[in-house]
Order: C-alpha cells, then structure tokens, then sequence
DNA sequence: TCTTATAATAAAAACGTTTTTATTTTTCTT
DNA sequence: AAGAAAAATAAAAACGTTTTTATTATAAGA
C-alpha cells in the first residue's frame, strides 16, 4: 500500500490524488486545505492527512489561473555590459540578497527583469503591470520626477521603491537619507578645514543625487560657506566615472582637497586617480565615501565611510512588498535609513590643511 | 467600434475575445498563433491582425497550465548576509546580467532561488525540479563531487552549471579554464624568479579549487621544482579570508614572495593585507590576480590579472539552457573559457628577487 | 414524528490555454 | 454531377485549481 502510493505519486500528487485517496470530493479538500471554516475539523486533518503523506504541494499554475494571481515578485535590475562598467550594480547582488531572504517562506517566487536604460525599465514596468506578470514589483534608480512611480502609483499596481521621487506622491518605498549622509560627511569635512570639497555624484536627473547636492550645500551653508558646486560631478557611478572625474577636478586650478564619494565603485576609482597622481589619502587628499557593501574598510588606506548595508534594505524592499500585496496600506510602508559613520581618519590631513585656504 | 474593442481590451483580451471579434473557434485561433500549418494562409492572417489590433498577449498561465511547461529559467543564487561577507558573490550580477541578456526575447522569464548552503542548494534544486518550478536551471559552485549535477543529469532536468565536476558526466556546462589560469599565473611568477608562491584558493572541496591546485602543481613540475603547496590557502572567498590568509602566510619562517588570487575580492583582501605590513606590490611582493570583473586595474598598483569577463560566460549559460529547453542534446552543450592574461607588472620584483631563494 | 433550518459535503463551473476529435466545407475523381 | 477524399474549421476535453451552487445528512423545532 505504502508502495502504491509512492508509484502514484510518481508524477506529483494533484488534489484529485488527494480526493481519491481521502474520498472527500476536490471542493473540500481545496477548503480544507485553504484552511475554510465550512470543513469540519476531523475532515481537515485526515485531508492534511493525506496531503502530507502524498507530498502534495499545489499547483502554482492551476492556483494563478484560477485565482489570477501569479505568486511572482518582481525585480527590475539594471544591465550594464559596457566594457568598463562592471562594476556598476555590484550593490545588486546584495539587493537581491535582502529581497530573497524577506520572500523565503512566503508563496511568491522571485523574478528578475533586466533593463537596459530608464525608457526600456520604464516599458518593462508597464509591460509587468499590464500584462500581469507579477504581483508585486520591486525597482531602484528612482528619478526625480519618475514615470514609474507615477503609473503605478495610479494603477494601483503593488511596487515598492528603491528611492523616493520628488513628487508629492503617496506610495511605498525604502531609502536611504541620502540628504542626511552628504551633509555629515561635508560637514566633517569642513570642520577638518577643508574648503574646496569635490562630490562625485550620481547624474541629476536621479532623485538621490540632488538630496546629496542638498545635504553637502546646507553643510556649507551651516558653517557660512559659500559651497563648492563647481566641484560636483555628476555622472554613472562606474569606477571608470570615479577615475575620471577624480582627474578632472584635480587638474583644476583650485582643486578639491578633498572628496566625498557617492558609492564604492567611484570610490574605488577615485582613489586609483590619486594614487596614480601620486597623492596620498589622509595626507594630500581626504576621502569620505558612501559604502553599502562594506569593502572601504579594505581600501589602502581605510577611508571613512557612511555605512548602510544595502542588503538590509533589500530585506525591507522584500517584507514591505510582502505587506503590500497582502493588502497593506501603502502609505505607512515607507522607511528611510540613516547610515552609519565610520571614522578611518582623521579628515583634517593630518593638520597640514591650509595651502589652499588663505 | 474602435472605442468599444478597446473598452473591451480594459482587462487583457484572451483568446476568446479574438474568436469573439473575428468569428474563428478558440482552436483555430490558437493553431493560427502557434503557426500551426493546418490553419489557412488567410485566416492566419486575420487572426494575427485581430490579435495586433487587440494587444493580444497569449497568458501565460492559461499556456503553463495547458502544457505543462512553466516558462521560467531558474537560476540559483548564494545568499550570505554574514557580516564581513557583503562581497561574496558580487560576480553574480554580472552572471544574471549575462543571463538576462540571453534570456531576452525569449518566452522564458528569470527565476531567482536563493540557497545558503550547498545542502541548501541540493535541497533547492531539488525542489525546482520536482515541482517542476522552472522549465530549466543554472547554477554555479559546482564540488567536485557535486550532488545537483548527479541528481538533475539522471532525472533528465535541462540545466547548465558555471563549473564542472569531477565525475565523468554528460551534461551541458560553461567554465573558464582553471587549470589553465592557475599555470599560467604561476608559471609567469616562476619564470620572475620566485619559488615561494601561495595559492589564495577556494575550499578544496569546489571543484576549481582542485583545478587550480592542479595548474599549480603543473607550473612548478615544469620547472623542475617543488611546488609550494604550504602556501596554499583554502577558504571562503571573501575579502576577509584574502586579507586573513594573506596575514598568515607572511607570518611564516619562509613566507611567500607572490601571491596568486582567485578572485577579486580575495585579491582586494589581500592587497589590503600587504598594504598594512607595510609591503609593496611589485617591489616587496608580486601579486597576480583572476578577475571576471574588471576590477584589478584600479587596484593601486595596478596587478597582472587573468581576465575572463563573466558576464559572458552568463551569456552562454543561458543560450546553452535555452538551446537544452528547446530539446537540444546536452554533450554538445560544453564550452570553457580561458581567460586573457593581461600583464600589468613584471612580476620579477623589479630583479630584486633572490634573497628567500639562495 | 414530521417538517424546516443548518451543517457538511459533493458537483459543477470557471480561469486561458492546447490538443484531440468531430463536423462542415471544399476539391478532386470518375 | 454524384460520391469520396482532403482540407478547414468547430467543438469538446483537459490541465489543477478555487468558488459558486446543489445536494445530502444532521440537528432543531413543533
């Protein structure tokens, strides 16, 4: 008998394996199953019985066609194969990382759409959404004005952002408080007496990069300062991007004494461009840097850091996604992290400020 | 008439609402989609306009259900939240990102499992494959013995792995070349001069480690010398274990004088190491590296790498699964990458060597 | 004890496809 | 021009669920 079972269960039980061998019809089983209160007690469990005798597992596709869910969760993931740009979306990993774990145990299954540029994520969204692919989606790199969030929002798709917009829009999202970090680190750095400060910042059409131009004027502004905006960069966050514009800035004829990194790919850039100029960090230059993958502790020399796990906020990204599709209320699925500051040096250059500071 | 069939197409149209608005059965329409031949040239026609003039998108569910078939490519992702170990797996972006792109175009949608152990990912495997959650698998971390390959290979489960292993299988695979990397890395230090060479390698029980041991050991043969095997380090492959083992081999009566990395993040590590011993890459130490992402030229000093971008080898995992889902024979789904050595340093200690060598 | 309400379960319908079988229409033979 | 063969299409069944509706068994009320 326990034989027959097993020959039966050779290709995976349905609910009508589950009828037959319990008697009940398909309906209860179904009920009891979901967990309805019309079935009586003593019939669930023989059913659960069964079920976990037989090894039953639902059918994910009969369940989506019937109930039009999908059980998917969505990612949009950036694809960047340009030479020289491997680097961008390292982050990635760990965002998925978090995504993954906070998915674990529930029904949905996770989904990765790759995107080329914010026109073609933009489509993908909209093709997702539409066409129903997911029940949830889940996307980062938010623009200042954003026609994701803005579609979705009013399509009352479920979507959680990696990153606020700019519009007075009500919707779920995780962020870091990007304001928040490139003020500390400006400040910290003018408090070390630097005056002409570089930010090697992301292109300004993102959202997070005008919170940063945001937090690293009002540190000037805090300490009376005129701020140094001919000193921003803006462009990809690639390593090539963090080299370049590194060599850029300190060609100038007044250049930055110092840098403040918006991730560790340009970081990691930018300390090559030094080291190539055969300027050293902590004595010619000082760096702070923004790390979500905790790598600047490796750097030579370790630089100061504004410290987020990212997969942190992966893990959050997945749990609100969660809490959206189970009906939440999207307003109050909303949190914004303040990194934390990791002092590696003394961002004073080692008292020898003053050279290029009257 | 326009405005009622896309009042219609409000909630996505189905077949039946082509069979409504052209007068054809559902099974015509169907034949006519999948370019069935029994359907007339005309009528094909027809539908296919309809089905243009609609928006048409045939549900996947409603298709999966039919056929059995899931439409999802499922590829198994490692998780590791330990703190110190956020670049783990950094790689794997690049390999979705390659995946992705082959992927693009198809029917078939990406899939992520995330595992935390190796038992994890048999268990998972497992479970893709029983419950048919995928059409197809990929996954890397291949052990020499690796019981995913052994599992999958005899239920006839179409997957790639990224890596081979160790037992005379049949199945359709990508790797890079290790052993070839491994004597080409230390061959090159060999012919600098050195004799004291440490492996910074993978757990022997992944099957590249064994691989690139083997390169080694090959490398030294040829040369008519001993191979250095105390100085081959085995461990995870985070930039804490580079760093740590880096540290621990300089500590020995006859430490190394090079250093071969097998990744990028162990190599980050370890530069990291030698930096606070005080040791300078090139004129202390010679470090060659394997990079898949472009990394190690802003390393500062720029280190001799082993190049293979894996984003390409992504490419070809899922050309090879989607070759393999359409009914292709597995054998002939093999390729191995050797990757570019791009000489960055001399790797002779500028001539200075000689003094641990009489 | 006989209705009647209620509880428990069974049966049927539906989700959107594909595929098999049945029917109608057309074309070819003679 | 009538019948047979072939072609084209329609109808029905099936995939595995959930949900609605129908039926049966039980309990309550008089």
């Amino acid at each position: 008998m326990a034989e027959g079972s097993i020959a039966a269960s050779r290709l995976s039980p349905t609910i009508k394996t589950l009828a037959a061998h319990t008697g009940y019809s398909i309906g209860t089983i179904s009920k009891a199953l979901r967990g309805s209160p019309v079935v009586t007690e003593q019939t669930r469990e023989a059913i659960l019985a069964a079920a976990k005798e037989l090894g039953y597992q639902a059918n994910a596709r009969g369940m989506a066609l019937r109930t039009g869910k999908t059980y998917q969760a969505a990612v949009l993931m950036p694809l960047t194969a340009a030479a020289g740009y491997e680097w961008d979306g390292v982050e990635y990993t760990q965002i998925l990382n978090g995504i993954s774990q906070a998915l674990d145990g529930s029904d949905y299954q996770l989904s990765v759409h790759g995107y080329r540029s914010y026109e073609d994520a933009c489509a993908v969204a909209r093709r997702v959404a539409d066409q129903k692919l997911s029940d949830g989606l889940i996307f980062s790199g938010v623009l200042a004005d954003d026609a994701r969030i803005a579609m979705l929002a009013q399509s009352g798709f479920p979507f959680v952002s990696l990153g606020r917009c700019r519009k007075p829009l009500t919707y779920a999202h995780v962020d870091v408080d990007n304001e928040w970090a490139a003020h500390a680190a400006t400040a910290r750095l003018i408090a070390g007496g630097h005056r002409r400060i570089a930010l090697i910042n992301a292109e300004q059409r993102f959202s997070y990069a005008l919170d940063r131009i945001d937090g690293f004027v009002r540190a000037f502004r805090e300490a009376g300062l005129e701020p140094s905006l001919d000193l921003v960069a803006g462009g990809d966050l690639s390593t090539r991007f963090g080299r370049d514009s590194t060599l850029t800035l300190r060609g100038l004829p007044q250049p930055p004494t110092a840098l403040v990194c918006v991730n560790e790919s340009t970081t990691l850039g930018a300390l090559s461009a030094l080291g190539s100029l055969g300027l050293r960090v902590g004595e010619d230059v000082d760096v702070i840097a923004y790390d979500d993958i905790n790598v600047s502790a490796y750097f030579s020399p370790p630089v100061t850091t504004l410290y987020q796990p990212i997969e942190v906020l992966g893990r959050r990204l997945g749990e609100f996604l969660l809490r959206l599709m189970a009906g939440e209320d999207a307003a109050r699925l909303t949190e914004v992290f303040r990194p934390q500051l990791i002092a590696r040096q003394a961002d004073n250059l080692g008292g020898r400020l003053g050279r290029h500071n009257p």
